[in-house]
DNA sequence: TGACATGGCTAATGGGATTAGCTAACATGC
DNA sequence: GCATGTTAGCTAATCCCATTAGCCATGTCA
């Protein structure tokens, strides 16, 4: 029986080309193990469980995120880095459905490692953000919107949500423009709108 | 053996109890059949498969997300209804998160049911986008936006995507805003920014 | 070369989905 | 009230996947 020669991070990239086919909700153990043609029990070898080869596609694709995004911005600033960015976020996004999934699920408490690959990908958000004059809780706010925004389109084009037959690629032209606009003319929110807060006392500054 | 007073509606209300508590992907025939007090088998005489269940979820959430909406919008128009109608929106997703979830998914090739009740959900949006003037090929861009946005924000915040202490409500209002102030200013894109057509050649109008 | 660590394997367990087939409960007509 | 047919819920059985235990060959390295 000659060795397969695996790896952790062999049978995790392996893994996301799989999530890429099939989908992230359809992986499992076993046909990870067919693709690479191995028994099933051999991969606990190199993974500790399904859960554990999950996260592990998690953060191999947000480290990707974080580079095909902070090569789209590299060299530009303002509406050119947003516009750059978003479509990056987009064309990761189609290109690679399944580790897009896995980017999702937020860290949990032990996951520093994952914490602070977030946390560079957000780096990324904030220098456009920055472009655009804001920082601090405006930047936080902000960062909400454009997320929401992005990962809204991508979750529900991929999704097949978008059933009407008008070009998509100009529905996110839209957003695109949407979100410029409003990091343009960024400004607080109105007190009034804001529900009461349930803690720490009603707040000076609403951001 | 006394009978356990079953039909397909009471296990998919009694099933959308459930996935609200647990999750959407922990959803299983075994946990609802355990909150029914019958055996595994028994659900069979009710529902086809799993499968079968939570699509009967997804259009029960879908008519019931419909109503909320609907409720939301009556009587408003404009920012007023578009603001009533995210927050409405977001409440149902918050109160029932595996509901929302089940929401998702687009309605497959045969599915006619659910696209219909899919459609009535739309019906919601548009008449709130006509109070903006928006209608035809800007309306149903404007819908992906909106839609996009407001089921990204939900969806990020429920998979708790938001770790930064600032006030996740807030956010939403500035989201609120960003919607708000672009379909007040809506007009197409420049066709610059769109990437060649890849289908019907090139168009005069860009939605 | 020989001992050790380790990768891949088979066997076994446990849980969930699904199907087949039994039987008791209910409705209905007499 | 009783015979009859339908049907809901049950047990048993099958299949697939995740996970663990333990065997053994491979490769490493002194």
């Amino acid at each position: 029986m000659p060795r397969a020669g695996l790896s952790r991070s062999i049978v995790i990239s392996e893994a996301a080309e799989l999530v890429d086919e099939v989908g992230w909700e359809q992986l499992t153990m076993a046909s990870v193990a067919d693709r690479l043609g191995v028994r099933l029990p051999s991969l606990y070898k190199h993974i500790g469980s399904l859960d554990d080869l999950r996260r592990g596609i998690g953060l191999l694709a947000l480290a990707e995120l974080r580079d095909v995004l902070a090569s789209a911005a590299i060299g530009r600033s303002g509406p050119d880095a947003l516009r750059e960015v978003a479509l990056a976020y987009g064309a990761y996004a189609r290109a690679h459905p399944g580790r897009y999934a896995s980017t999702v699920a937020a860290p949990g408490p032990g996951e520093v490692e994952r914490a602070e690959v977030a946390g560079r990908v957000l780096e990324v958000v904030f220098a456009v953000l920055a472009g655009y004059g804001l920082a601090g809780d405006d930047a936080v706010h902000a960062t909400r919107v454009m997320r929401a925004a992005l990962h809204g389109f991508v979750t529900l084009e991929a999704g097949g949500g978008f059933g009407m037959p008008q070009d998509i690629a100009v529905s996110y032209e839209y957003l695109i423009r949407t979100l410029d606009e409003s990091l343009a003319r960024w400004n607080p929110v109105e007190a009034a709108h804001v529900p009461p807060p349930r803690r720490r006392g009603p707040r000076a500054s609403p951001a």
